[in-house]
DNA sequence: AAAGCAGTCAACCGCCTCAAT
DNA sequence: AATTGAGGCGGTTGACTGCTT
């Protein structure tokens, strides 16, 4: 049992869309902008359904669609973007100016997933047999390089409404762990045993003891100081997502370039945007911050 | 030259979410 | 609170193109 189709099919036009229907499209959509996709079609004489006509906006005839190859940076970019997101090529799409959500998801599933192998769960078993039958030397411009140990991350799944806690693993030194916090952080303690490796279970009720507190500022940011000198030594610390409305989705949405400028400006001991920064280095700068995350809880 | 294979990508399908009622 | 419908999303399909044999 399934929703009943958005619109008849009957005597709608389906396959390639013609000249003459992306301009009655483009047209409608200057003059009345979008939206109101189901009643579009008859408004602007098209024999389309409204689904099809949104979906050939957004994917072809919008003026901002960035047109040409995925360049080096961006791809990369996918990478680490679906290695935190998993598959949720709107979101990483909406990081990649220009590019749709549907031309990443086919990028990725005809490039990327085969050196990531067998990671991309939107694979079906078919279609991997299908890629591994077909595959032949990668046309990749650059040399395939290897993607980092993705069975140790958890994909964060933003669709959950509530992200409560999560826990990064920063395989790093006292002194480049420093290095990423404000410069006037204080010289982080001796780091803790191993004993107080968070992980798992155990972790999560040495959380208060260890982290420190995560707000979502007026403006909108996220920040991250922590509950006391030396937190930044720990090889492993648990961020606290619980934080009211905000969730790791919205968080995610934010403005990095924004974040990082704030968090250099910021030299403020006790108020340092240090969790943005953070992202902000896993997200577009480079490999030597190897983070996972270990676990999340995400309430249904 | 032609047939078959491999790869790409636009478009479709069906389900989900959420706001309006 | 329940229902409905529009919009949005991810998975999948199939037409098309280029390459290989």
């Amino acid at each position: 049992m399934g929703r009943s189709p958005c619109c008849s099919k009957e005597g709608l036009n389906r396959g390639a869309w013609t000249s003459t229907e992306d301009k009655l499209l483009k047209d409608y959509i200057r003059v009345h902008g979008e939206g109101k996709w189901r009643s579009l079609p008859p408004r602007a004489g098209l024999k389309r359904c409204g689904k099809s006509c949104r979906l050939r906006w957004l994917n072809y005839l919008r003026p901002d669609i960035k047109r040409g190859n995925i360049t080096h940076d961006e791809e990369e970019l996918i990478i680490r973007l679906h290695k935190l997101l998993g598959n949720r090529w709107s979101l990483i799409a909406g990081r990649l100016p220009g590019r749709t959500d549907n031309e990443i998801k086919n990028y990725w599933n005809t490039n990327l997933a085969k050196r990531v192998g067998g990671q991309s769960s939107t694979c079906t078993e078919k279609q991997l047999t299908h890629q591994t039958k077909r595959r032949k030397v990668l046309p990749i411009k650059a040399q395939p390089q290897p993607i980092p140990d993705t069975k140790s991350s958890v994909v964060v799944r933003t669709k959950a409404t509530k992200c409560t806690k999560s826990f990064f693993h920063l395989q790093k030194s006292e002194k480049d762990s420093y290095g990423m916090c404000s410069n006037n952080y204080p010289k982080p303690n001796p780091r803790p045993d191993s004993d107080n490796i968070m992980t798992s279970e155990s972790s999560r009720t040495s959380l208060s003891e260890c982290k420190g507190g995560l707000w979502s500022e007026p403006h909108g940011m996220v920040s991250f100081s922590p509950s006391r000198e030396g937190d930044y030594s720990l090889d492993h610390f648990g961020i606290d997502l619980d934080v009211g409305e905000l969730c790791l989705t919205e968080f995610l949405c934010s403005d990095f370039q924004r974040l990082t400028e704030e968090s250099h400006k910021n030299n403020d001991d006790n108020n340092s945007s240090f969790l943005p920064c953070l992202v902000n280095q896993l997200l577009f700068r480079d490999d030597q911050y190897d983070t996972k995350w270990i676990e999340e809880q995400c309430e249904p």
